[in-house]
DNA sequence: AAGCCTAGCGCC
DNA sequence: AGGGCGCTAGGCTT
């Protein structure tokens, strides 16, 4: 049963499958949606965006089970069909537009002015979009369906990380910059380990006191090669490669200045209140279908701070962390037996190694990741001929792949999301360098790009399928861990984070067990979800932990 | 002053 | 000549 969600002038209007409607007004939206969850067939919400309509709800202790978020399925859609994303609706000031977030407070309609009543074209738009999903023909009868499920699926457990946070000792990040950089400057200063390292460098490069703008990439540069440092680029792998005694403090002052400009006091002021860190997810932010984050760097939170990740007293994380997602999604999608078997245990890189194919674990993962992203050089490059040799069938899937955006043509991951066809530029500049009369330069620019597209559809389809087989997982662990009445989100255990191929959950200590398991038990469910009884396997690795950084 | 770009580095 | 991101600082343009 869907339950159209929409603004009316009134307050809310809803709208059932049999186009039955109801207005509610909006104070009373959050009772009406607690009731409905509480019966024995909740609906399935739909509305514009989650991002927009669910937090107000989560704020009214009001949790939701299952929607469909009109924005999120049009974007896939539009991919799948190589079309624009439409607009939600053609009037002027629309209440809800397409694809754009909606900035307007939902409760609180007053200040909007009336704004028109969206139901009929929301329903419209579902009706559209369900009739387009089951049309769509991806891997599986169905599989189009099951990516908008779980992609708005994924808004919710989005919506509901933000609201939970994680949990984040203030006081713990704090000793650690001080540990590192000592105390905290006033603004506009440096603290003390920064200053002693610049002039470190100083003394080091022979340079005078205070005469090196070491923040400064160019002048940098300049300086080092002043003191006959033969270098182009200030990029620590290219430092790294110089014997020269100015280079150790130099790495160390931009590995510890960059933790003070991404993570130091001013991000802990801005993003960490009441002991937790809210980010802000982004759902379907990447063209692969990854998610992306919007503020306080959510998704690269460096090793160095995640000490400061602190269940709170008598509470545990618990987090699980999908092994070689990746290369396993590959021998899924390929249906490669030989890699299939290689990945019978914990770790398929050794597994790799077991097959005789390579020596070492290095070079199988080296080997891997070449084959996933295209690599034409070093180790990977030398390793991937003996992949190809007993791993025929994964290593020719992504060398399709490849080939096809060489072409200039779309993939598709294995629920369907569909890639980004390139632009216009691109196929003119192609078509030109096969046109007779033109430069050898011409010829090689188009190889250039239609090798990096190639790269590109390569990587998409195992990095696509990864985040649908990460958004599964996502769901299925919500779903377990969810339970309508045993009160508000965060007295229960919930989801805090998640990075990709990773999750957390922060949960009462004596509930971390049974947290493990809905880890371990949605990994499982989430690759036959998405391949059947494919004999591949993924496993997790579960760590119940009081700090981020005890796990792994 | 504000907006954009690049360099560089963090994460997967 | 290795895929996808976000963020900050510096430095340029408008």
């Amino acid at each position: 049963m869907h339950l159209v969600v929409d603004r009316h002038p009134e307050g809310m209007l809803l709208t059932d499958d049999r186009g039955g409607t109801e207005v509610v007004p909006a104070a009373a939206f959050p009772a009406l949606v607690a009731d409905r969850e509480r019966r024995a067939d909740p609906p399935r919400w739909v509305w514009s965006d989650t991002a927009h309509w669910y937090p107000p709800l989560l704020r009214a202790g009001v949790r939701v089970e299952r929607c469909h978020d009109l924005r999120l399925v049009e974007g896939i859609l539009a991919g799948v069909e190589g079309r624009p994303v439409r607009a939600f609706a053609s009037r002027p000031r629309a209440a809800v537009a397409l694809p754009e977030r909606q900035s307007t407070a939902l409760f609180d309609l007053e200040s909007e002015g009336a704004p028109p009543a969206e139901a009929p074209a929301a329903a419209a738009l579902l009706a559209e979009q369900l009739a387009a999903l089951e049309r769509a023909s991806a891997a599986q009868p169905g599989a189009l369906a099951l990516l908008a499920a779980a992609e708005s699926a994924g808004a919710l457990a989005a919506a509901e990380m933000t609201h939970a946070g994680l949990p984040w000792s203030s006081t713990d990040h704090e000793r650690l910059l001080e540990d590192a950089l000592g105390a905290r400057p006033r603004p506009g200063e440096r603290p003390a380990r920064l200053v002693e390292l610049a002039a470190e460098v100083e003394r080091r490069l022979g340079v005078r006191p205070g005469s090196l703008a070491i923040d400064s990439p160019p002048e940098l540069v300049a300086a080092l090669r002043g003191a006959g440092i033969d270098v182009a680029s200030t990029r620590s792998w290219e430092l790294q490669q110089q014997g020269h005694p100015a280079i150790a403090p130099l790495l160390q002052y931009k590995s510890l200045s960059r933790l003070m400009t991404a993570n130091g006091w001013n991000w802990l002021d801005e993003w960490v209140r009441d002991g937790r860190f809210r980010p802000v997810f982004v759902p379907g932010g990447v063209v692969t279908g990854r998610w992306a984050s919007d503020g306080g760097g959510a998704l690269q939170l460096p090793r160095q701070v995640r000490s400061a990740v602190r269940a709170d007293e008598g509470w545990v994380l618990v987090v699980a962390d999908a092994a070689q997602l990746e290369p396993r999604i590959l021998t899924a999608l390929s249906q490669d037996a030989e890699m299939a078997r290689a990945g019978a245990g914990v770790d398929l890189y050794q597994g790799i190694v077991d097959s005789g194919a390579v020596r070492s674990r290095e070079q199988a993962k080296l080997g891997m990741l070449g084959a996933m992203y295209g690599g034409t050089t070093g180790q990977s490059a030398l390793v991937l001929p003996r992949l190809q040799r007993v791993f025929p069938r994964a290593t020719a899937y992504v060398e399709e792949a490849a080939r096809a955006g060489e072409r200039g043509e779309t993939v598709r991951t294995r629920l369907g999301r569909t890639s980004p066809a390139p632009g216009e530029a691109w196929q003119e500049r192609r078509l030109l360098a096969a046109a007779e009369g033109v430069g050898e330069g011409e010829r090689r620019d188009a190889r250039t790009a239609s090798r990096a597209q190639g790269r590109f559809t390569r990587n998409f389809v195992v990095q696509g399928t990864a985040a649908e087989w990460a958004l599964a997982w996502m769901a299925g662990v919500r779903r377990r861990l969810w339970s309508p009445d045993a009160g508000p989100l965060t007295v229960q255990p919930h989801l805090v984070f998640f990075l990709h191929d990773e999750l957390m959950v922060h949960a009462p200590a004596h509930r971390a067990e049974e947290a493990a398991t809905a880890l371990r038990e949605a990994a499982a469910d989430a690759g036959r979800l998405l391949f059947g009884t494919a004999p591949v396997t993924f496993p997790v690795t579960v760590a119940i932990v009081e700090r981020y950084s005890e796990a792994k």
